[in-house]
DNA sequence: CACCCCATTGATATCGTTGTCAAAATACAT
DNA sequence: ATGTATTTTGACAACGATATCAATGGGGTG
């Protein structure tokens, strides 16, 4: 049989409660009593009932990962930053894969926080841009943190990184480099990076004084195939860029094929960057330009804020914006 | 306040216990009872306390997927194959990110399935073949599902793939389109599916009556430095191989950036195969001839026959070998 | 010295289930 | 009709923690 807090309390003299006290660090416990409770508690390797703590307090030291099919690095990475976070503070991690077109989504997630009394819950894209689902989850007074939502709310948790700008200056790293022609692909349109993006991307070339060609700029959805159909698009025109910007380094893979299958080399005939650094930027030849989101550490510190605020810590709980960072590869050549 | 036990035996006018009998489909219930109690269930909205359940039970309709350091999109795809048993059999998910060298995994995982009551494991490798490890959970009676196994024990569940028939067979089809001098990438040394595919290889390049060439047989690491390297040295000595088999396709993109520095193109100078179908294989240029496991279908059913063994189900109880799929693109060419 | 205050401690109820065991109801055999 | 076996049911304990609230004791005050 296990250790209790009955054997605890036996061995230290002292009644269940005060162990109680002591193991959940209540205030107004003499010094002297604390420090023995603490030596029978490790003597006899006391760890606590899960169950029965959930039982009678309503807590479960667990927290869940909520996503909606995607990109399997963002998810890998995502869900690394949390779990690494949660071995800190002793919290479990359980993931819920979600359909956020389901109209059951929202009376399925409160079934599942109320059963396994869910301490929070972390959101990534795009469920993170629900505000029908959002507000369920606060009237039901469900802690939450959000992973880079479109509109950032002071009152709420969130972690976000600055897309536009990153956008915004890879662009401009690309006129640097001495083009003119830019391509641009969007991503989702549901996804709330792809419209940061495209106006980072707008902005940096209208502020250089360029014009911005329609028809090199094309609809994706982060796709590897709707990048392609963007490239075989594009290079079907008489006159093609001397660069695209994809809004991922997936639709960048895509439009890469594409230009080697027209016979177009990268990046001697067309420069190419994307945005991610998704393994694939990295192991594609040539490697491409791209950006850098810090997506681990931003799910880490989601779910800090997160276990910080329900256990009442304020000071640092405050949501943050990561800076992400420019890497230039091979796909960008100075013209 | 939610709907307890309690509610229902008033409305169905039965006492508790005849409440638990029906909810846990317990034999020996009148069947007029057992539709009066269910009626009161469906009409009051009653779901168990899992809390309460789990403390008096000791079970707690969680089951646990350890995993260390695995390729992101197989991580993924494992994920969602448990998942998805999961979401049928109402059961949930907790993931645990382990470090199968450290000394305290055998406790570590110990505890957190006695903490959590945690209904049964399923295991990844490198974990799958820690044998010690294994020993520990059944001395402990922990049950647990293996994924891709070396060493396949008939009395415990686990799912596979005929890594070594697949990378026979991708042998082969690399013999048939003219080649003889092959190339191979090794893989992780601690992973069971290397020497699988290795032998495989070995086989089927004998079977043909060639030799094999001990300069073209490279270990790597799963990486895709350890492919770029390894590429790196092939090509740099006098006689080249006319195909290389990389044990993964991040190996084999390796192989391609070595390749494309060195002025090979592929496949015209160098034909290519890898092995997992993971996403960048289609996503490169040209597309990987590769080797496509049904990740998430053998995970979905390890969770499947896992579940079934502790809920006393017998007869679906079997593991199972997947069988791959060879998928021919262009990197493989005709000599 | 009596009194009160406040920090410390413990006895016991409680959370919502399942397990134990005996009672009641029913079926079956003689 | 009687005794016995079997099915069906319920009263109450138990799981292991936290919550409530009252008891205890030492220190300060008048």
């Amino acid at each position: 049989m296990a250790v209790t807090i009955k054997d605890v309390s036996k061995d230290a003299k002292v009644s269940i409660k005060t162990v109680s006290r002591v193991i959940n660090n209540e205030a107004n416990v003499a010094e002297e009593t604390k420090k023995r409770v603490q030596l029978s508690v490790n003597k006899l390797g006391f760890r606590p009932n899960k169950s029965a703590q959930s039982l009678r307090s309503k807590r479960s030291f667990i927290i869940a990962l909520l996503y909606d099919n995607p990109n399997k690095s963002y998810l890998a990475d995502i869900q690394s930053g949390i779990f690494k976070a949660c071995k800190l503070t002793g919290y479990n991690l359980v993931v819920q894969e979600c359909d956020y077109k389901s109209p059951d989504l929202n009376n399925t997630i409160l079934e599942f926080v109320e059963d396994l009394k869910i301490d929070g819950l972390i959101l990534t894209p795009p469920l993170s841009d629900m505000d029908d689902f959002l507000k369920d989850l606060e009237k039901n007074q469900i802690e939450h943190a959000v992973i880079a939502p479109s509109t950032k709310k002071t009152e709420s948790l969130y972690v976000s990184s600055n897309d536009y700008e990153a956008a915004y200056k890879l662009t401009s790293e690309i006129i640097k480099h001495g083009h003119k022609d830019i391509g641009f692909i969007k991503g989702h349109p549901k996804h709330s990076a792809s419209s940061l993006r495209f106006n980072g991307f707008i902005d940096a070339i209208q502020s250089h004084g360029f014009k911005i060609n329609d028809t090199w700029i094309k609809q994706g959805n982060f796709s590897f195939k709707s990048g392609f159909d963007a490239g075989v698009e594009i290079f079907h025109s008489d006159r093609i860029p001397t660069a695209i910007f994809a809004s991922n380094d997936s639709m960048a893979a895509g439009i890469m094929k594409s230009a080697h299958m027209k016979g177009l080399k990268i990046p001697d005939d067309i420069s190419l960057a994307g945005f991610d650094d998704s393994p694939i930027a990295d192991e594609i030849w040539p490697a491409l330009t791209t950006v850098k989101q810090p997506v681990e550490k931003m799910a880490n510190h989601a779910a800090k804020i997160l276990m910080a605020k329900f256990n009442g810590i304020e000071e640092e709980n405050q949501s943050k914006e990561f800076r992400s960072e420019l890497i230039v590869r091979e796909s960008l050549r100075t013209l």
